[in-house]
DNA sequence: GTTATTGCAAACAATTTGCACCCAC
DNA sequence: GTGGGTGCAAATTGTTTGCAATAAC
């Protein structure tokens, strides 16, 4: 068994719990380096992804690049396709099928994501994109 | 106003239509090469992206590469962290808080995603990953 | 004819990988 | 000492962009 933790990983995953965003393997990189924390880049992917097997982070998706938080609580966004900008919800009218999916379908799960796209109201109105 | 579709947009959205999944712009490229009817990869990318703000087409990211499909009906997965599988899911718990939150942010949304991620029965039961 | 669209190749950016080193046990 | 963990740099991959050729109207 290998459930322990490697340093780099309780490094990363105490400093996802310290902010309530998402952010990506580059602003780790950064913000550890910040801390003289130091660690190599590919560490942090490395560790990142071993975080996210163990269910420890979860992970979506924001204009080609991954964001990581730890697993608290859901955190929904309404993002436009056009500028990019994220805003929060708070909502999630998920957890029940979450429940019940877990069973039917023989699924351990560890989070999900749940992301609206769209036009935000300045882009929307713009005439000319 | 440039509300017409281009020919390559045409092309690609009427292929999205005759797939029921969600591909990948490399395989659309591959497709419509199958077809004969060649488009370069960049305008693919193009296309899609211009599909994408006329809300004529959904995405989502799955392993780093983004999957499009057209904007039928709501298609949501149970996706393995480990082995990447992804197999479709039928409910979607999201129709009303969509439409609420349309007025309440002044948004104008599309579409929305909605992906669950864990283990799969055969890799959640591996000892060894 | 003027303008938007396309293809190609080069540029980019996020992520992954090979390998030597190092640290913990 | 041995084996996993790490850093660095190179490689890979999906995507974007510059620009000249082309098609649309």
């Amino acid at each position: 068994m290998k459930d322990q933790r490697t340093r780099s990983q309780e490094r990363i995953l105490d400093l996802l719990k310290t902010l309530n965003q998402a952010v990506s393997a580059q602003e780790i990189y950064i913000e550890l380096r910040n801390r003289s924390q130091n660690l190599g880049l590919a560490t942090v992917y490395r560790s990142l992804e071993a975080l996210k097997l163990a269910g420890a982070v979860q992970v979506r998706t924001l204009n080609g690049e991954s964001l990581y938080s730890s697993l608290k609580q859901d955190r929904h966004h309404l993002t436009c396709l056009q500028c990019g900008e994220s805003q929060p919800i708070e909502q999630c009218p998920v957890r029940d099928l979450e429940t019940q999916l877990q069973t039917s379908h023989q699924f351990k799960i560890f989070y999900h994501t749940l992301e609206f796209f769209g036009l935000c109201d300045r882009c929307g109105s713009e005439v000319h994109p």
